[in-house]
This record gives structure tokens, C-alpha cells and sequence, in this order.
DNA sequence: TCGGATAATATGTATGCACATATAAATTGC
DNA sequence: GCAATTTATATGTGCATACATATTATCCGA
């Protein structure tokens, strides 16, 4: 055994916490009296008390102290894997078929959101995913051709639009939206499900500082569940 | 401007990395030799490294150098606020109402993923918060009494048990999962719309070490969007 | 040639020290 | 009293150094 690492100290600290040392919002003892606890240097407690606080339990503040935070800002962090490895991480069978692919001009609000100039043409994708042949999540997507024009060519029968996507693109900032969605016939016709059924949708758009990659819409099979630990 | 801080040189990693100067799985420079570029201590870079590493978008490996992530920026940290501050944060008015509460043994699936024995009572709850007096989410709740003894005779008038407990009880772990469903009757009802709209849910069990603390099933209006930035 | 021992190397981490910085607390001025 | 100023203090950070540790790369013998 080593000395005492950051790792062990927040661990230590965790666990007191847990134990309910303290009250939410309470102040804990101070970097130097917990170094001396822990007989460590200051330094090594500083890197525990910043990984807890980094992790949403604690807030720290100059000549303030650290203390417990009161609203346990709840954080998840959900993975947003490549959905063939989501798939095959389960043991099943992985499929993609391409039910559309063209260029066209977007409608307006999907121009606009998408920062494209009125008339410009966007790539329009639809890709069912299946898990085991069931259908597993419909895949409607938008692609800027001017800001990834190798995608064009790209043949897509080998490697999906979305994994295509990530293994080349890097992007720069994006964002997510999650919501519940009634199926249109044209989704339900290809999740093989009918009209009507609440469906799980996952939208995500990504750019490259300025420049708009793609957004898609994922619409997954019924019964859906998307989960992860706090 | 004082020193160089690791802030500053994660940030110009970061650029670099947007700029594309290095494909996605190719290794960078070592800290040994981006000190010497920056000018600063092998410690201030291997901080910067730590932090990309930490956010997704470095790997590291001893002896083996640090090298892009390959499949980039997967993860998305939701944040999960307290209904009120949620609501409030918009400018909206909150409320919330008390549609039941009581004393029952729950059915056997729920009982026995909560780890509570046959016949042991739970305290059950089912609250509407409203956002501008309109219906936001419904709040089905299953509470442990033996873990949160306090709660029983809580008054819920001022404050939602949602609120309650997270200003009370700390928790060690816990998971959430969302989904969607369609509306029950009930459900519906309490949410003033019809039977059958898709709805977006979000299931949270939490513990605390090895006790049940709650578990808790949100039924959101119709049209709820839960969205976060990558 | 292959497999195992050995060396080389990039990252991981602790430490003592110095100084920066935000801000709570005390003090001063009116 | 109350507002403005100063002081004290806890955290934030950088640096040089030393050593730990996990791999990769190399060497060597059978």
C-alpha cells in the first residue's frame, strides 16, 4: 500500500457523509484540519474535497468553507452509446436498413433551426435499426452536406448514418432533448407497431463550432426504456 | 493575468482538438513535452489532460499515451431538479396538491423490488404539481417508513413530499430510467387530458446504503420535453 | 522463433512551498 | 447606527521534485 491517496480520502469522505456525519448544508472541517486527520498533505484533500464537490456533493467556497450541499442537484449522466454497440453490448444481433436517402430542402422551421439559408439543400435520411431483426429505433435524420460533403458519396450499407457519423465527425457542442411522442403512421409502419403508441423519442443536434452537423430524431420501439444510476 | 492555469491550457487543448489538429484515436504530445510548449509545469498540463479525460474526449493510458476518444462525447449529464425550482426557474408558479395518501402493503412486484418483506406496510403518495395551476407532472410515490420514520406524520401542505424528502434524506445511490407511456385513466385524469396520450415518465428509486428510501414514478403533461446540452 | 525476463517510458500521485483570490468578519469613519 | 474599508482566512492554483505503476518495447536464452 502506497500513502493515502486522493482516491482513498474521498472515499473516506463519501462514506462520512453517507453515514450522516453531517446535516445537508452543514459546513465540514477545513482542508488543513482534514490533512492533519488524514495525515496527508493539504493538497491531497483539496483533490478529494474538489472530485466530491465536482461530483454535486459538496459546494465549496472561498474563505467560505465546504459544506454538504442542501439541494442534492441530482446529476445522471446518461451514456448515449452508437446504437450498435448498445445493441451488441446485450448479446444481440445488430441490423440497419436504409429506407431513405436524398437531397432536398428542408421545411422552413427545420431550416431555420438548422441556421441553413432559405433554399439550401440538406442530406435526408431515414434508417431503421434492428435488434435481433425487430425493429429497434427509426432513425429520421439531417445532414449538412456542405459541412461534411464526403457523407454524399459515403455508402452506407456496411456502417450506419449514425455510426458513419461518430467515426468521423468530431463536433464541437450539441445538445439532447427526450420526450414521448404518439407514433405517426408513417414511424409506426416502420417500428412495425401501430398508429397512436407512445413512443420514446430522442432528439439530438450536433455543430462544429458554427457549422451545423446533423440533428435526428430517434423514435424507439414501444417499451423502451432508457435508464442509468445516480 | 497571473501564471498559466490548467483551465487555460484544457481550454486550448480543447480548441485544438475541435480544430481538428488530431484524428479521432491518434495520440497527442506528452505532458512532458505540452509543458514545455506552455511553458508551465508537467503537474498544470497533466491536470488539463485530466479533466479532457474526465469530460470524454481523452483516453489515457500509462506507458501508452493519450490519444483521442475514438467514439466522442456519448455522454449527457441531465440535470434533475426539485419540481418547484424546475417550474420556478421559468418564472412560472408552482403547486402542488395532495391526491392520496396511506398506509398499505404494496403489490408484490413493487414490494419485492424494494426489498421490503411480504406484508410490510409502505407509505404510498400521489401528488399533482401544477406549473400556472395547469397540471405538470403527477408524482406516484412509494415512500420506506421504517427508513424515513418522520415522514408519517410530516405535514405535505407547505411542502411536497418530493420536496421533502430530498431536503431531508440523504442518499447513497440510486437510478432512474425514463420512458414512454400512455396515460391510464387515472393517470389522465389527474393530467386533465385524455386516456391513451403518450406521456413521458421518469422513474427514481433511491437507497440509502442497503434501505429503501423511495421510489417514485413522474407522469409529465403531454408535450414535456427534458432536454440537456452535450 | 518463441516465450520470458528486463529495461524504458508516459502517466499517476504525494508533498512542501509560495502566492492568488474571494469573501466573511472585524474595524473604522461619519 | 450604518456604510465603507480593512483584515483575516479557506480555498484555488502553480511549481519542482520524487517516486509509483502500468504497459510497451527490447533483449536474450533455449
Amino acid at each position: 500500500m502506497p500513502n493515502t491517496s486522493h482516491h482513498d480520502i474521498r472515499n473516506a469522505l463519501l462514506a462520512r457523509i453517507h453515514a450522516g456525519e453531517w446535516d445537508l448544508g452543514a459546513l465540514i472541517p477545513g482542508e488543513a484540519q482534514l490533512a492533519d486527520e488524514y495525515g496527508c498533505a493539504r493538497t491531497t484533500v483539496n483533490r478529494a474535497l474538489q472530485t466530491l464537490a465536482g461530483e454535486g456533493l459538496l459546494v465549496r467556497k472561498r474563505r467560505g468553507g465546504t459544506r454538504i450541499t442542501t439541494l442534492p442537484a441530482k446529476q445522471a449522466r446518461l451514456d448515449i452509446p452508437v446504437l450498435r454497440e448498445q445493441i451488441e453490448a446485450q448479446g444481440a444481433v445488430y441490423g440497419h436498413e436504409l429506407f431513405a436517402r436524398k437531397l432536398k430542402i428542408p421545411p422552413a422551421p427545420i431550416a431555420k433551426a438548422l441556421r441553413l439559408g432559405k433554399g439550401v439543400k440538406a442530406l435526408y435520411l431515414e434508417t431503421l435499426h434492428r435488434c435481433n431483426q425487430q425493429p429497434y429505433a427509426f432513425d429520421v435524420r439531417w445532414v449538412n452536406q456542405h459541412a461534411v460533403p464526403q457523407v454524399v458519396d459515403a455508402s452506407l450499407t456496411d456502417m450506419s448514418i449514425n455510426e458513419w457519423l461518430v467515426r468521423r465527425v468530431p463536433f464541437s457542442s450539441g445538445d439532447v432533448a427526450f420526450s414521448a411522442v404518439a407514433a405517426t403512421s408513417a414511424v409506426a409502419a416502420a417500428l412495425d407497431t401501430t398508429t397512436g403508441t407512445a413512443l420514446f423519442a430522442m432528439d439530438r443536434t450536433t455543430w462544429l463550432h458554427d457549422d451545423f452537423i446533423t440533428t435526428v430524431t430517434l423514435y424507439y420501439h414501444p417499451g423502451y426504456v432508457l435508464s442509468s444510476s445516480l
